[in-house]
RNA sequence: UGGGGUGUCGUCAAGUGGUAAGACACGGGUCUUUGGCACCCGCAUUCCGAGGUUCGAAUCCUCGCACCCCAGCCA
């Protein structure tokens, strides 16, 4: 079933651009870009950006490019690149013919460097790394001129020609924009743009030893794009002067306008590329993809969809301040979509066996279930049943508290598809005292879950599962990775590792599932009645022997009960 | 008196001088063979604060306050 994505809403990027198409700027076209360094995997902040560019492209009837801002070859890889043109696709979006790197300008960025030194706008600096930050002066204070500052552009393109020979050692010389060091914005005093990094590259080779800054690749990848709004976030925008000032000093043809929004953040969770690290390799999790990380291979594994995913990127909205969406907006999302395309199932994660008294001990019936109540079209499916039963542990209590409906002695409830049945006996371990099993009695003109002829009623209906015919498989719950809203809040406080949540993942080894389950392909989804949303896990299940990972839990009323029950008490 | 940003419900977020959208969360209810879904109701007399302009201010002005970003030859 195909789901609907949120409409659009109102936010500043989009007034920007409606502006500028009723001003017929740019011809009235919109090209965006998303420009990701290939140093790492992607996050769902990340998916946001995605979600903007593609999406105010498609809107408007633009383009957006998949750029890969490859400028720093000892930190990039090609594993990369495939992981995130792979997600990127995966979330839904198509670049067409606009792949590029910006790589692929080295030699234009080498030429408008050149041309920035004969129009005195740049120069070659000989000070080493740390006299560079000396002379830059501090927050408050002014920054100084480079003693290399007036040499002439014969001797600048000289210098600069060497330096791309390889003649100079990495770190003895850089190529400087020629601005202000005296300007309140550090990033104008002078700034870095060439630097001379005698590193393989993993598309140019050996081709270069000198690569372009950020600043100086960044804003004119843009312009030999045709992009015409640069989205990007706010950290970037004491750079968008300098981003100005380039395009300005080389009279670009093309001057897109840089416009900043505030990145995402999600309450629960870190997202910063170094902390997600610092999980991996504390083996924390099992890796980038594992289902508890917001990375988009982990969102992909633990059964996020797509469609989820866009439609929280759209809710969320795009602003300037900073802030911290809920997770549970996310987890509605995906909820949401899951309700209509997830095919239902039975499922037992903590089993009670159940033996039903009065039922033939050989007999087997096989019961209609429907596949989803949301989706007509989905059909029917028929399950077995028979003398012996598992049912979830929790749904029985033998002194049942207020408001719990489910099963006690004495008490009746519905077996969902098949009869209703009453507790009639409970079988306890002697010496611990632990229930092993329940005994019934089901009522045979119940068949199917209907209501007897006489009217009575039940307050609870039961999933439940064929003890002699369901697949026994593993099923991990996932939960939070931190226990803490705002793990990495405020500096001084506490280092957000110390708030990781020790039971982000329980292991279930032993449950019970519907035998048609047994065969489930990697990748699938489906409803648990009553507990979640499900699927079965890419990396670690075997043919026959699924492994379901827990995307999110069903909405229960009765879970809330008990734990503002739980609160009260405190 | 370094520069650049941002402050609207618990959390996101519209609003652009005409009298505070929406979503999530939360609380209550209807329905129910999922305590799911769906549906209904409630949830900011007030927009960081204080002054001012105006018939009228979250929107304009003034002065404060708080928070975020910047001193990589990272992006």
């Amino acid at each position: 079933m195909k789901s609907r994505d949120t409409a659009p809403a109102s936010n500043f990027i989009r007034s920007i651009i409606e502006a500028d198409i009723k001003a017929n700027r740019n011809d009235g076209k919109v090209v965006t870009r998303f420009p990701p360094e290939p140093n790492g995997y992607l996050h769902i902040g990340h998916a946001k950006s995605i979600c903007l560019n593609f999406g105010l492209a498609a809107e408007y009837g633009g383009t957006c490019h998949l750029r890969f801002d490859d400028t720093n070859p000892i930190k990039e890889e090609v594993e990369y690149i495939e992981s995130i043109k792979h997600d990127v696709s995966w979330l839904g979006f198509d670049w067409g013919r606009h792949l590029y790197y910006a790589s692929d300008y080295f030699g234009q960025l080498y030429e408008c460097a050149r041309e920035l030194i004969r129009r005195g706008r740049a120069f070659v600096c000989d000070l080493s790394g740390e006299e560079i930050r000396e002379y830059r002066g501090t927050l408050t204070e002014p920054g100084k001129d480079s003693p290399y500052r007036n040499r002439t552009v014969e001797e600048n393109l000289d210098l600069f020609r060497r330096m791309k020979e390889g003649e100079f050692e990495e770190g003895s010389r850089v190529l400087r924009a020629r601005i202000d060091m005296a300007s309140g914005n550090l990033n104008m005093r002078d700034p870095v743009i060439y630097r001379i990094l005698k590193a393989y590259h993993h598309r140019t080779g050996d081709k270069w030893c000198i690569y372009p800054m950020y600043d100086f690749a960044h804003c004119l990848s843009d312009s030999i794009e045709g992009i015409t709004h640069s989205i990007c976030t706010l950290e970037f925008e004491d750079h968008r002067p300098l981003y100005d000032w380039i395009l300005d000093a080389l009279d670009a043809e093309n001057h897109p306008q840089q416009i900043e929004f505030a990145r995402l953040n999600l309450t629960y969770t870190v997202m910063s590329k170094r902390k997600l690290m610092q999980l991996v390799d504390g083996g924390y999790v099992s890796g980038w993809d594992d289902p508890r990380m917001p990375t988009v291979s982990g969102l992909r594994r633990r059964g996020y969809t797509p469609a989820s995913i866009r439609n929280f990127c759209e809710k969320i909205g795009v602003a300037k301040r900073d802030s911290v969406v809920d997770i549970a907006l996310l987890e509605h999302c995906v909820r949401d979509d899951l309700n209509r395309r997830a095919p239902r199932a039975m499922g037992v994660l903590r089993p009670l066996r159940v033996v039903i008294e009065n039922y033939p001990v050989d007999r087997t019936e096989e019961l209609d279930a429907v596949n989803n109540p949301e989706d007509a079209s989905a059909g029917t499916r028929k399950i077995p049943f028979s003398r012996v039963i598992y049912i979830e542990r929790d749904d029985f209590r033998e002194a049942p508290p207020k408001k719990f409906f489910r099963l006690a002695p004495g008490r009746e409830v519905r077996l969902r598809y098949a009869y209703f049945v009453k507790c009639t006996g409970v079988v306890k371990d002697e010496n611990t005292g632990e229930i092993k099993e329940l005994r019934c009695t089901y009522d045979p003109e119940t068949r199917g879950g209907e209501s007897p002829p006489d009217g009575r009623k039940v307050k609870a209906t039961l999933h439940w599962v064929s003890a002699e015919h369901a697949a026994r498989v593993e099923v991990r719950l996932y939960d939070r990775l931190f226990s803490e809203p705002v793990p990495d809040r405020g500096k001084g406080g506490p280092d957000f590792m110390s708030f990781i949540n020790p039971d982000s993942l329980e292991v279930l080894p032993e449950c019970y599932v519907e035998p048609g389950l047994a065969d489930a392909e990697p990748g699938s989804i489906c409803q648990f009645e009553r507990l979640g949303y499900f699927c079965v896990d890419t990396r670690d299940s075997k043919p026959g022997a699924p492994v379901f990972n827990r995307t999110v839990t069903l909405r229960d009323t009765w879970a809330r009960i008990e734990k503002s029950r739980k609160k009260g008490k405190k």
